[in-house]
RNA sequence: GCUCGGGUGGUGAAACCGGUAGACACAAGGGACUUAAAAUCCCUCGGGGGCAACCCCAUGCGGGUUCGAGUCCCGCCCCGAGCACCA
């Protein structure tokens, strides 16, 4: 009988459906372990292999979980609301309501030929209304708690697919989805207060007993977050206070002149009239400037003064307050208090327009005197100058003390300033759940209540967005106009749709209620399987996603909806896969379709060979020829459960290497699975094979810890096994295999031996031999006599079981 | 510029806490079987020297610590990711 993958692995997949293989008990399970993979979005062109390689590696490890006696919930679903399908729905001039089914029929297609353990009977799709019922209950839980809120402002807008966009959603001044530069426009919008999580959010991510992230993953978070400490500083000028915010108030006597963000309410009272035609010429042209030019365009300083000055609160000193561009509206308060001396922006600003640069901190070797050619940025270890009764002082003790001085005279305070803002989650768009409030002239915008829900996202022939800023559900008047829910009165609907990202936040909730009609999410079993044990995605979603969803679920947690505020335990970003070194995308035509290679290989070839590439984390390079290795390694093993027929242990005298090298793999696949170590594993599992077959060993009780084994890699292949081995049952109702840590070891090892730090040979000695013993083989050892002989011994180490050095001179 | 990763054979990569660098696999070359090819099996496979036993060199570069460094420290170079006029 030879090894079919094409037979057996349809054979099992329907078997598994029929059988329920994968559908643990949600409200009885003893041991749960929610297993999750980000869920993709259904696009035209079908998983790649990219999902592929993901799905496998969460798939392996929830199949590991399930062999070591969990019950696991693997469940897969569709994040199918978003411009990404919207697009795409343009592009092709079909109506998305019409393709997205058609796409999520081809993806279940091939996530069933993936092998992966999905409990299909929890699946879901974000756009079915039974799912974004429930999103929409969510925004009314923010709005409800106060924590979301409509307010006209300047947001990102992108021109070509004509929406608003979140801060998290511009990448270097473009639009992360088409690459078109974004603009600001005005407009009245929905946000999240999501910075009032901000301290929350930073602080969980050091907390061992709530979170266990990858690092890259926390530090992004962090970065993005942007956590400043610092303080607000109030100077006075003829409008009254002005206030500033640094992060440096060490840098006070620095300060030789204010600047403004051209949008700063203050700037209309504080131009004179001599500077008033400057000031709203320049004002006109920033607030002209589209975002890239302004945030990543040439970095040469322009401003224009306003006539006005301001006190310098801790010298009396008048300074001038300009206005600049280079200083934001959106963070901290707008106005800065320049430093020309210890920041190079304000340094570059202070050479052009001719300003005074005064220097407060003088590094080694350097006087209150010492020029500067360029700001002086150092952060310690220094002392500050030309400071008052603050000079000597280091900029640690020094900032501390300039602080608690302005406190003490109510002129300023310590403060921490974040750099997250908060989410705007208004798309003026027609693929998403709608926003459920109507405006009343009478009671303002009312939320619509729960029993409502859904608000039907309404059938559109034309549901292009255009330029007006409004969503394209506004043309659909019958929907537009309905009742206040309050008063009864003709209203109007908000016609925005939510954020994709809303969608996603908290769609693991809704696997373990999708047969739960009248609630979002089960309350029992969100208790017995959440927060998530294991979350394994990619990087791309590193940042928004996972904030967004720890947020949602913080909200929810204070809202007493959930007994956690942390969704997922465990996160692990997998890496990428690319093609022959190259990054796999449609342009390129390189992208690497999974179908062609498991009609080739099989997808347990396919599945062992995208977990054998390299570390999981880091990602690898698809190569069609290292698809033979993990093939041969399948026959092979396929091969020797034939030949183990009727081989058992009582009756052989197994080789003592093999023993120890058994006892050792399952230690070592153990150990590797537990930390994702696919690669490793699988090399182990080929090591026991290529060692069980030098031996010419078949024993029974090995093989089938080796089908154990390899079954978390290559499902099929395993449950086809274990059924030629005699099992009735399902391998993945098998225990995994346990060791003798005794018999990992080898009782004689081989030491290797350095003679001044260069090694020349090994001895070999019994496990736990003495210094003496082996000093003494190592003397007596042909090879090593040239080296030993007319040398004096000086010093000998000597590390037990595995080396021995000896210094000679 | 700042913050994380990373740099090891022809290739993908291993290497516990500082202790025999290159496991495992691919590719390549040679051989067996075959009329032939495929498949399979066996051998070689970091560089240099030597008939051989062995010897020298080698983990991006330059230093250092150590009996011993791919691993730790200092200074560079390069690649990838994230953030970036954030005060």
């Amino acid at each position: 009988m030879t090894y079919a993958p094409e037979t057996i692995e349809p054979k099992w997949q329907r078997l598994w459906a029929e059988r329920r293989t994968n559908e643990p008990d949600l409200d009885r399970a003893e041991r749960p372990f929610f297993n999750l993979m980000m869920f993709p979005y259904p696009s035209a062109e079908g998983l790649h292999v990219g999902n592929f390689y993901a799905f496998t590696g969460s798939d392996v490890y929830g199949r590991f979980m399930r062999l070591r006696g969990h019950d696991v919930f693997e469940p897969i679903g569709f994040d199918a609301f978003g411009i990404h399908s919207e697009n795409y729905a343009l592009k092709v001039g079909t109506h998305p309501g019409v393709l997205i089914p058609k796409n999520i029929k081809n993806f279940t297609r091939q996530l069933t030929a993936l092998g992966g353990m999905f409990d299909w009977s929890h699946s879901l799709s974000t756009t079915d209304p039974d799912y974004y019922r429930w999103t929409q209950w969510i925004f009314l839980q923010l709005f409800h708690a106060g924590k979301a809120y409509k307010k006209a402002g300047a947001v990102n807008w992108c021109p070509n697919c004509k929406t608003v966009l979140a801060n998290e959603q511009v990448e270097g001044g473009f639009c992360e989805r088409c690459g078109t530069a974004v603009e600001q426009r005005f407009l009245e919008q929905w946000f999240f207060r999501i910075t009032d999580y901000a301290e929350r959010l930073l602080n969980n991510l050091d907390d061992p007993t709530k979170m266990d992230w990858s690092a890259t993953t926390t530090t992004a978070q962090r970065n993005w977050i942007g956590r400043s400490t610092g303080a607000e500083i109030n100077f006075a000028t003829e409008a009254g206070p002005l206030t500033v915010f640094t992060t440096r108030p060490d840098t006070l006597f620095g300060a030789t002149f204010m600047v403004l963000a051209p949008e700063h309410p203050l700037v209309d009272a504080l131009t004179t009239d001599a500077e008033r035609a400057t000031v709203d010429a320049y004002r006109k042209a920033a607030a002209a400037k589209d975002v890239v030019s302004r945030k990543v365009g040439d970095k040469d300083k322009t401003g224009a003064f306003t006539g006005s000055y301001a006190t310098n609160p801790v010298n009396g000193q008048a300074i001038p307050i300009w206005i600049a561009d280079y200083v934001l509206m959106e963070y901290g308060t707008g106005a800065i208090m320049a430093v020309p001396g210890h920041d190079q922006r304000d340094f570059e600003f202070a050479r052009k327009f001719g300003l005074s640069i005064v220097r407060v901190i003088a590094s080694e070797g350097e006087t209150a005197d010492t020029p500067l050619d360029e700001a002086l940025t150092v952060t310690d270890g220094t002392r500050l100058v030309n400071s008052g009764s603050f000079d000597g002082k280091s900029i640690a003790d020094g900032g501390a003390a300039i602080v608690a001085w302005l406190e003490e005279r109510q002129l300023g305070k310590g403060v921490v300033n974040f750099r997250l803002h908060d989410w705007c989650i208004s798309r003026q768009r027609y693929w998403g759940p709608p926003i459920p409030i109507i405006y009343c002239d009478d009671c303002g915008p009312v939320p619509v209540p729960e029993k409502d829900l859904p608000v039907l996202l309404p059938e559109l022939e034309d549901f292009r967005p255009d330029d007006s800023g409004v969503s394209p559900l506004a043309r659909h008047k019958e929907w537009y106009h309905a009742p206040c829910p309050t008063c009864g009165k003709e209203g109007r609907r908000e016609t925005d749709v939510s954020d994709v990202f809303l969608d996603s936040a908290w769609y693991y909730l809704r696997y373990l209620s999708t047969d739960v009609a009248d609630k979002p999410f089960h309350p029992e079993r969100v208790r017995r399987w959440a927060p998530v044990a294991t979350y394994i995605g990619g990087n791309e979603h590193a940042l928004l996603h996972l904030l967004y969803s720890r947020f949602i679920a913080m909200v929810l947690h204070d809202q007493g909806f959930l007994h956690f505020d942390e969704p997922f335990r465990r996160f692990r970003a997998h890496g990428l896969i690319i093609k022959e070194g190259a990054k796999m995308s449609k342009s390129k035509g390189n992208v690497v379709n999974p179908d062609e290679y498991i009609a080739k290989w099989g997808v347990d070839t396919l599945r062992l060979f995208l977990m054998f590439l390299g570390p999981f984390e880091e990602g690898g390079d698809f190569r069609d020829a290292g698809l033979a290795g993990p093939r041969r390694f399948l026959e092979r093993l396929w091969d020797l459960v034939g030949q183990s027929e009727g081989k058992t242990l009582a009756g052989v005298e197994l080789h003592h290497d093999v023993v120890i090298k058994w006892h050792a793999t399952k230690k070592k696949v153990t150990q590797d699975l537990e930390t994702l170590g696919y690669n490793t594993a699988i090399a182990a599992l080929m090591e026991l094979l290529n060692t069980l077959r030098e031996t010419n060993c078949s024993e029974r009780q090995i093989v089938k810890d080796m089908v154990i084994m390899v079954a978390p890699f290559a499902p099929h292949f395993a449950e086809e096994c274990w059924s030629r081995l005699g099992y009735d049952t399902s391998v993945f109702d098998a225990a995994w295999p346990t060791w003798e840590e005794a018999l990992t070891i080898d009782s004689v090892v081989a030491i290797a031996v350095q003679i001044n730090g260069k090694t020349r040979s090994t001895v070999r000695a019994g496990r736990g031999a003495s210094q003496d013993v082996v000093l003494q083989r190592v003397k007596n050892d042909d090879t090593l006599k040239k080296f030993l002989e007319g040398k004096e011994v000086k010093k000998v180490i000597y590390v037990p079981d595995r080396l021995i050095n000896v210094v000679v001179t």
